[in-house]
DNA sequence: AAATTCTCCTGAAGGC
DNA sequence: TGCCTTCAGGAGAATT
């Protein structure tokens, strides 16, 4: 599943080839994602004129043009690749930007992904405008966590995947940054210290460096590859190891879910 | 305002 | 081998 550090990865992946690049044409064979992909308009507007320059906005990858933005977003299944303009889509092959001889293409057999056009100030668009710190930004702190935090009862792991305090940490990294900061998932928001909150900062910044540092070492070719960044899975922890003995202590790895998501975590080092 | 539930979709895994 | 059921999961929308 694609997240913040995946995002990040795609970015860095095409933006050698799509900065500076005139968008030449669109297909779509399959305008039914998250939302309908927006062809009149992307026809309309975004075709025929550059991208200058793609930036990331928590996982929404954004093509900015001179009058407006093409937003990405891979949901959970997508991947971007950039292939010959002549090959033909294949299963799953939704959307394909075309610069010069190549096209961007989306892969994404859950359709959860998106591609929609923002006219003028892309951080006005509903998407974008009320979304919470970058995690990897200055802003991003254990005081602001802690601020967040007041008066919350909910479990402090959906305090920390809410988009609206800190964008970017998704399931995986959620467990991965608890653990690290040996703080229990389910413990109420509003009763993490300030000195906790400032260690849960550190965590996910680490952590999610950390992937971005490994999905660069690993990522295969964006040009003519299947465009699929490394996923950081070795370096994982705790997700995805239950019943597999703690790092740290050597207890049996729990799982359990929570708010509908699966919740790794070590009953031992966290409380 | 905060918290919870619902929704989209399909590949993978498990049961028989 | 194959058919059927269940589930995961990002995150906005709807509901409580």
């Amino acid at each position: 599943m694609p997240e913040l550090p995946e995002v990040e990865t795609t970015r860095r992946g095409i933006a050698p080839y799509v900065a500076g690049a005139r968008l030449d044409g669109l297909r779509v064979s399959q305008p039914r994602l998250r939302w309908p992909v927006p062809v009149e308009a992307l026809q309309a507007t975004a075709v025929g004129a550059v991208v200058e320059r793609v930036d990331r906005r928590a996982k929404y990858l954004l093509l900015r043009q001179g009058g407006g933005t093409i937003l990405v977003h891979l949901g959970m299944s997508g991947s971007l690749s950039l292939v010959p303009a002549d090959l033909g889509p294949g299963t799953h092959d939704h959307v394909d930007l075309i610069f010069g001889g190549r096209a961007l293409r989306l892969n994404d057999p859950r359709r959860f992904g998106a591609v929609l056009w923002a006219d003028g100030d892309v951080g006005a668009h509903p998407l974008l405008a009320r979304l919470g710190v970058e995690p990897l930004g200055s802003d991003f702190s254990g005081a602001l966590l802690r601020a967040a935090a007041t008066g919350r009862r909910a479990p402090v792991k959906q305090l920390i995947m809410n988009a609206h305090v800190v964008v970017g940490v998704g399931n995986i990294y959620a467990s991965e940054a608890l653990f690290r900061a040996g703080i229990h998932p389910r413990r109420p928001a509003g009763r993490v210290s300030l000195a906790r909150y400032e260690r849960l900062a550190t965590a996910i910044r680490d952590v999610l460096g950390e992937a971005i540092t490994a999905g660069g070492t690993t990522l295969r070719d964006f040009v003519g590859g299947d465009g699929r960044p490394g996923y950081f899975t070795r370096a994982l922890q705790v997700y995805g190891r239950a019943g597999e003995p703690c790092v740290t202590c050597g207890e049996a790895v729990r799982r359990e879910t929570l708010g509908q998501r699966s919740t790794f975590f070590c009953s031992s080092c966290q409380r």
